[in-house]
DNA sequence: AACCATGATGGAATCGTTTCCATGAGGGTG
DNA sequence: CACCCTCATGGAAACGATTCCATCATGGTT
């Protein structure tokens, strides 16, 4: 314990420390190769009695890599968000790895640019809810990075293995559950990046024999305003509709807020259906029915993922659920 | 662009490609020193052509520091410290420094174990929301990491720079707020680590000439069951109770849960003023009164502060305002 | 004309670790 | 007894950048 103005204690000052050579500090240390169980016993007291930490920074330069994983997300505000990372901070942190966050806002450029300091820092994992098309991973791909999409896979990118929600079921669940109530003129609250989503939603339509009806179908941003904005929108442009779909727990906070805003009631006037369970939806009234999704699941599995690099591994389908609550109703 | 098995450009293969140094082609990229107009043009060619990132590892090994600020926070699916989050990131990814994020839980070990993997990875900027005593940060001081406290002050350490919001003034509007509506019963629900807000509250009380019962004062983990608990416990064991503040959004929305769940109605039977605003504070049933904090302000005053390492600051305090909705009555 | 200040430049040391390789000791087998 | 194989060990190279320092050229001053 030196003064300030202290010099970081070195694998060198151990080996001096111990009285043998810096490659047997090492090895010892590092778990690899062989040494006497004497050796081992002195390195281990040197150590410990000169509290040395290995420097990260020697170790990576060397070995030419980052531990850690990169996380990219487009907003840590949004609980879904949020509780991915918790999945993929959970897992990493009980792997010793550290973390990189970063988050795109859902804007390609910000996500470009994000994957070049990650490049720089030589990180060489990264798990990705990505905002752009395939085309910004190349030189992340170039640069040998492991990547690994989370929530949406990338069209072009088939083959980088991806833990997803099942969009497909979760969307015709509830659009069947809609149809159900008799409900016709179903709206969908995408946000940017929800193309799967918005394709399942047609589909789903299709399936039922109810007409595709594209003016119901509104895109938002990874922002609040531009969540209420589009859904405020959606009310006042289309009076007629009887349903809607949020795609996301931040669409769904606008449309309650929109809907109260222009004395539209739920479920009476509109029956709703968030994607995304969020405590608040049992507190909201009326309380949501929502599609869950596993989010916090979703981070660890992707997380795990990868961690174990070996392997090359399929994309990850992760189940949704209907939760019926109260914030639907029969066409009025 | 080379096949994979690739070799990473460095500066030398830049150098050689511009016919010059290595160390000329450092001074005229990372800006310092000088460099004749026509060498700097042919060294930013050839980086141009060759599409060189330099390599923060080699870097930081030699300046002796790894760029970028550790983040450090109890847990990310808390939306305050989710919006904390945010405010770090918006200044870091503008100032283009990474952020390392990890979640202590609120559990002093955990955040001793991350204290010493940020001073490994030779991470030296540091914002943090403490959860242990100030002697846990004794390696980060002695290690030379520059550390701003945010949310929260470390008794002990109060010469840390850190941002906080106005508890005493919070918890005073509050209680005096409740006090106004005849109530003299008033609960304080607080987290682990809130030492402050309870002593705040406590004050306001004395001041009022409220008598302290400190059975209505009762503490949490950071985690959704444990705020459940705690509110549970509270409304069952003391039923005389005619308010209560919760000192967090999760500790409000388990207060708020608590009541549906024991039947207790909100405002009428029990007063209920939640710290934190947050999206869904308006969307409950009743919208929740609330005293707002600025957590995204927070964060970024705190990267603010911990990027200009120069300057010793004191600690910057926050305003808090109460926003008044549907959820306080007068005393039944 | 000699000298010096200044600017441009590149070689080499350095950061802390891992890992390759050479060396040496010791024991078992032919 | 010679030989070889294995294990233990330490010296030194490598990773990729920054930066100190020496060298050299140039132009202005005495």
């Amino acid at each position: 314990m030196r003064v300030s103005g202290q010099r970081r204690t070195t694998i060198k000052d151990v080996a001096e420390a111990a009285e043998v050579g810096v490659a047997t500090v090492s090895r010892v240390l590092s778990g690899t190769g062989f040494a006497s169980p004497a050796t081992r016993e002195k390195v281990l007291a040197a150590a410990a009695r000169l509290d040395y930490r290995p420097s990260a920074l020697g170790r990576n330069l060397r070995r030419q890599r980052t531990g850690g994983i990169g996380l990219l997300i487009p907003d840590i505000t949004d609980t879904f968000y949020a509780r991915l990372a918790d999945g993929v901070l959970t897992c990493a942190q009980s792997a010793g790895e550290p973390v990189m966050i970063g988050t795109t806002g859902d804007d390609p450029e910000r996500e470009a640019q994000l994957i070049g300091s990650l490049i720089e820092e030589s990180v060489d994992r990264v798990i990705a809810v990505p905002s752009g098309d395939g085309e910004m991973w190349g030189p992340a791909f170039r640069a040998g990075l492991s990547v690994v999409f989370a929530e949406r896979p990338v069209q072009g990118r088939e083959n980088v293995p991806s833990v997803v929600t099942d969009d497909r079921s979760g969307v015709r669940t509830a659009v069947e559950y809609l149809a159900g109530l008799g409900h016709r003129r179903i709206a969908f609250l995408a946000r940017h990046g929800q193309a799967q989503r918005a394709r399942a939603f047609r589909e789903a339509l299709a399936a039922l024999g109810v007409p595709v009806d594209e003016e119901l179908i509104v895109r938002a941003h990874a922002s609040r305003d531009s969540a209420y904005a589009a859904a405020s929108g959606l009310f006042q442009h289309r009076p007629d509709l009887t349903a809607v779909l949020a795609g996301g727990n931040m669409l769904g906070e606008a449309a309650v807020l929109a809907a109260r805003e222009l004395d539209i009631r739920v479920p009476r006037d509109v029956s709703l259906i968030m994607f995304d369970d969020v405590p608040w939806a049992e507190l909201c009234s009326p309380p949501l029915t929502v599609i869950s999704q596993p989010a916090q699941d979703m981070g660890y599995r992707a997380a795990e993922l990868v961690l174990r690099e070996g392997r090359r591994s399929r994309t990850v389908t992760l189940p949704t659920e209907l939760i019926v609550r109260g914030s639907c109703g029969p066409r009025r």
